[in-house]
RNA sequence: GCCGAAGUGGCGGAAUGGUAUACGCGGUGGUCUCAAAAACCAUUGGAGAUUUGCUCCGUGUGGGUUCAACUCCCACCUUCGGCACCA
């Protein structure tokens, strides 16, 4: 305490007895600030550890959600230092974007001098955080340091031919004026991911990255990198991988038409095909006297798809085209129809329909009139039959109760009663086709659907089987009950029952049918069988499909990083040579209230003269998705606007590389986090890195809500500005306060009277550790007493450090205000006196270091420990200082707890069983009972299963 | 429609097969004070009783497994997020 009291008299002034957040976390923040607390060291022989959270946007304000994607962050940031990593945690901007360029429209203000202002107002924000960042390191994406290096990845991925330029029709945002990339559009009104605007389709000259050429491997490496299950199974589905075959249909005029499909195992059962209303053969095949009727359709079509997108009506749609295509297993002449349900951007833009195993062309078929037939055996074997009344005599329902045969006899009509029969199984199905055949009235048929598809007439049975079959049994059918006349294919016939409306139709895989050589195959072969076989044919092969399309990264913007490419009358496309880079964006940009991209009426940026002729030339006036920029930020922080021939320093890359704990919003799971990874991949295969992928552990954060448990916005009045409870209690209690609102990954709400109950935890802590520094009192402590606060002590630091290992700082928190609580009670005791106290103090303030980094820090001082807090190690636990002496034996009788016994903790069995026999309570509930079995859990509880 | 997460006191939440409601907020009573605030102490799921260390009910709903279920299984309901004619 001498220490203290010499120190006190150095400083010149009595530190406060009272806890004063502003004044002790500024004097900190300059404290770390002039040590160069936490500058990046480079120190190859300790392990490194690289934190990283997301980048903020330069919107010139930080919010709360920065502080709840941050502050728990850095938190566990501090916690790795302090089990003595080497961490790097830097910090930098995402400063590209329309927000900039809507301040220049509006305030005619440079966007370069609104970003850079609002860069200086959020720094001042972040430093009152407290963070452990490394500023020598940030970077700022719209400076040319960093944006040559973003032009630059463009140019090495020309180079590789992971960037072309192609003519699409693209998803442009009418209010943003420019086009997006397909993760940009969101919602079923497909509207844009930024100002909510619904998007048109454009056809426009784009440049697109060729991340599809990496979809097997981003896929595959999933399984490689500790991340949450939810963003690896919506990036699976993002990229939405189908293995399937590529087929290829004739038109009879003899153009090859190309399908794609996911079940050749179902090419038997196609009774017709579609074709997107875009696909390039239309025109070609479209009959004469069908053009007029498909032309309207395509244009209405193409119409719809630019303008509202909204009324999404399920009904389907489309016309015949006249033609006619031959199904190359089986030689069958089918029709060629158009509708919009098939989409020119997947596959080939044409289908092969196969009604009676995909939801879509059912629908379609049965609206249009088309043939179904099943060439897929149910897997359930569940079949159906209506037994209409007089068509059979009385008894069949006798034989098929004898049989075991499952119906229900309901009225049909005003006919009476019919048997509505549910099959299960060939054994079943089999008896019972006999029964009907026994049985069957003249001039009456009755049909077996699902599991099988016959038709029982009075000379004979017709199966399903063919389209030929289907004309040939709807005309039977007709020709014995005329009311059936309106139907136009067996199907639609059977779709007027609904009591087989569940069985008409099926996706399994399964045993096939109705295929010629193939009806048998097994279902687990039968889809690599087919391929196999139509490769052997030379009508089709393997081939795999995705969901994922190339990455469009043109924007017609002039806030972003300029395409580094030159248009030139006699050479073309050239791409700008390295040296030349950057690219930069002009400072006397005129803004037109238009919204249109200033680069392209802008002369001095526009004319130049072409690298390979040295004739003039124009260059290329879209800039690149802000994606770009945000793909590589990590890298970037490595060495910031590097000077050399590569991105970043390859030698500092290789012992910081890559991130290992990621953490940020899940917002960008199918955007951010997926163009990151291809960037690493594509970075790998240019040999600036040696590694797959960029972030090897990822954490994603929920998001934090209004008081009113809604949304923070300005319309609800509900944002909750962090810089105000700054100033009142202090940055430790907002930090604190986001790490106690639950589990990180759920989110939650703010709360006003929430964050003062965390205040005045922090207030309980100083008292304790300041009120005890020197504290004395009569007499000592007792062992038993010294024990105990041991116990609590390792106990706490045990249940502490398990938490933060799991991002769970809510009850990190919840066992220190425990362990506060008692330390709290016993601190007017002679405990306060003993080296248990000491150590329980000197925990206390290291525990909650990462946390409340500002408080502990003046703690950690005024109990004498050296400069810095954050440069201790975490304490360490003894397994045996924190096991219980005494535990609380439940007593349950049949599951119901009737007494709790205080009984040491190396109590054995025989002894449980005693004790929890010899209670009161016990002996009392088991009066007139036989115990029957007696289950021990050592340590918890003894269950007496009487009766 | 498909995929995923969640549902526990008045509120945020804790407990991943073994004492349901830790910790915090809010409430109630008290100490201190002329008074109030702050702070501290006690108490706080519901119902009941013979009110010692008592009983019953209780984790979205309905079933099941188990000596024992918030926890595991099956079916369903609600809320939130993602995808949505992807052949």
């Amino acid at each position: 305490m001498a220490d203290q009291l010499v120190k006190t008299k150095q400083s010149g002034r009595a530190p406060s007895k009272a806890y004063q957040p502003q004044q002790i976390e500024q004097k900190w923040q300059k404290r770390w600030e002039e040590t160069g607390l936490y500058r990046r060291v480079e120190d190859p022989s300790r392990p490194k550890h690289y934190a990283l959270t997301m980048l903020p946007y330069t919107s010139g304000d930080l919010h709360i959600g920065h502080w709840y994607a941050m502050a728990p962050s850095d938190a566990k940031a501090r916690y790795m230092r302090m089990h003595g990593y080497n961490t790097f945690f830097p910090v930098g901007f995402d400063a590209f974007g329309l927000p900039a360029e809507n301040a220049a429209i509006q305030h005619n203000i440079h966007p370069h001098q609104w970003t850079m202002d609002n860069v200086e107002h959020m720094r001042g924000q972040l430093r009152a955080m407290g963070a452990m960042w490394d500023w020598e390191h940030e970077a700022i994406t719209c400076l040319p340091g960093y944006y040559k290096w973003t032009q630059w990845f463009f140019l090495k991925f020309y180079e590789e031919g992971l960037a072309y330029r192609q003519e699409a029709a693209v998803d442009f945002c009418p209010h943003c004026n420019t086009t997006l990339a397909r993760e940009q559009v969101w919602g079923e009104d497909r509207h844009c991911e930024r100002c909510g605007t619904p998007v048109i389709k454009r056809e426009l000259e784009q440049w697109f990255f060729r991340i599809t050429d990496y979809a097997d491997e981003l896929l595959e490496d999933l399984d490689t990198i500790d991340w949450p299950e939810r963003v690896k199974i919506m990036q699976r589905n993002w990229i939405g991988r189908s293995p399937g075959a590529r087929v290829t249909f004739t038109s009879e005029q003899g153009d090859p038409i190309e399908v794609f499909t996911t079940r050749p195992d179902t090419l038997w059962g196609a009774t017709f095909m579609v074709l997107a209303p875009e696909h390039p053969l239309v025109a070609k095949l479209t009959a004469d006297e069908c053009r007029a009727e498909v032309e309207a359709y395509v244009a209405q079509s193409i119409r719809q798809t630019e303008i509202d997108r909204l009324s999404l009506e399920k009904e389907k749609t489309g016309v015949f085209t006249g033609a006619y295509a031959v199904n190359p297993v089986n030689q069958e002449r089918i029709p060629i129809w158009i509708a919009d349900y098939v989409l020119m951007t997947y596959g080939t833009g044409a289908i092969m329909a196969v009604p009676a195993h995909d939801e879509r062309d059912f629908a379609f078929a049965l609206k249009f009139g088309l043939p179904i037939i099943p060439v897929i055996e149910r897997p359930d074997g569940v079949a159906k039959s209506v037994v209409y009344p007089g068509s059979v005599p009385e008894k069949l329902a006798e034989l098929l109760r004898a049989e075991g045969i499952e119906f229900q006899a309901k009225a049909v009509g005003e006919l009476g009663d019919g048997l509505f029969v549910t099959l299960r199984g060939d054994a079943q199905i089999d008896r019972y086709v006999a029964l009907l055949r026994d049985n069957l009235q003249p001039g009456y048929w009755s049909e077996i659907v699902g599991a099988r598809w016959l038709f029982v007439f009075e000379d004979g049975i017709e199966a399903l089987s063919s389209v030929e079959q289907d004309r040939a049994i709807l005309a039977r059918c007709i020709a014995l009950n005329p009311l059936v006349i309106a139907n136009r294919t067996v199907m639609e016939m059977l779709h007027g029952v609904p009591f087989y409306r569940d069985v008409l139709y099926h996706a399994e895989y399964g045993d096939m049918i109705h295929s010629d050589a193939f009806t048998g195959r097994p279902g687990d072969t039968a889809k690599d069988d087919v391929i196999r076989w139509l490769e052997e044919q030379g009508s089709g092969q393997a081939e795999v499909n995705y969901r994922l399309h190339d990455w469009l990264i043109s924007r017609q913007r002039m806030w972003g990083a300029p395409i580094p490419m030159v248009y030139c009358d006699r050479c073309g496309v050239v791409p700008v040579p390295y040296e030349d880079l950057p690219i930069l964006l002009p400072d006397d940009a005129e803004f037109l209230p238009t919204g249109e991209s200033p680069l392209r009426h802008h002369e001095g940026f526009l004319n130049t003269t072409c690298p390979a002729c040295d004739g003039p030339a124009t260059r290329e006036t879209d800039t690149m998705d802000t994606f770009m920029c945000s793909s590589w930020y990590h890298y970037a922080y490595i060495s910031p606007y590097h000077e050399g021939d590569v991105p970043f320093d390859p030698e500092a890359g290789r012992y910081w590389l890559p991130v290992d704990q990621y953490t940020g919003g899940i917002e960008h799971a199918t955007m951010h986090l997926l163009y990151t990874r291809f960037f690493t991949k594509a970075m790998r295969d240019l040999g600036l890195v040696d590694f797959d992928e960029p972030m090897l552990r990822l954490f994603c954060q929920g998001m934090i809500l209004g008081e009113d448990n809604e949304k923070m916005s300005k319309s609800r009045g509900n944002v909750v500005n962090p810089d105000e409870y700054v100033s009142t209690l202090g940055a430790d209690s907002v930090r604190a306060f986001l790490m106690f609102i639950g589990p990180w990954e759920l989110g939650g709400s703010w709360s006003s009277t929430g964050i003062e109950g965390i205040h005045r935890f922090i207030n309980r802590v100083w008292s304790v550790v300041v009120e005890s520094q020197g504290a004395s009192s009569e007499g000592d402590a007792s062992d038993a007493d010294m024990a105990a606060l041991r116990r609590i002590t390792h106990q706490t630091i045990r249940d502490v450090t398990r938490d933060y290992e799991a991002f769970k700082f809510n009850t990190a928190q919840a066992s220190l205000m425990k362990f506060n609580n008692y330390l709290m009670k016993v601190q007017n005791t002679p405990v306060v006196t003993t080296e248990a106290w000491t150590e329980a103090i000197r925990s206390l303030t290291l525990m909650i270091a990462p946390i409340m980094p500002h408080v502990a820090e003046e703690l950690w001082e005024r109990a004498g420990g050296a400069y810095s807090v954050h440069d201790q190690r975490w304490p360490e636990w003894d397994e045996e200082l924190a096991a219980d002496e005494v535990i609380t034996l439940v007593v349950q009788i049949n599951g119901k707890v009737r007494a709790r016994i205080d009984v040491p903790a190396d109590i054995d069995e025989q002894e449980a069983r005693e004790h929890a026999l010899a209670h009161e309570n016990v002996q009392r509930f088991l009066e007139g009972l036989q115990i029957r079995k007696l289950v021990y859990v050592p340590g918890r509880l003894v269950n007496i299963v009487a009766n």
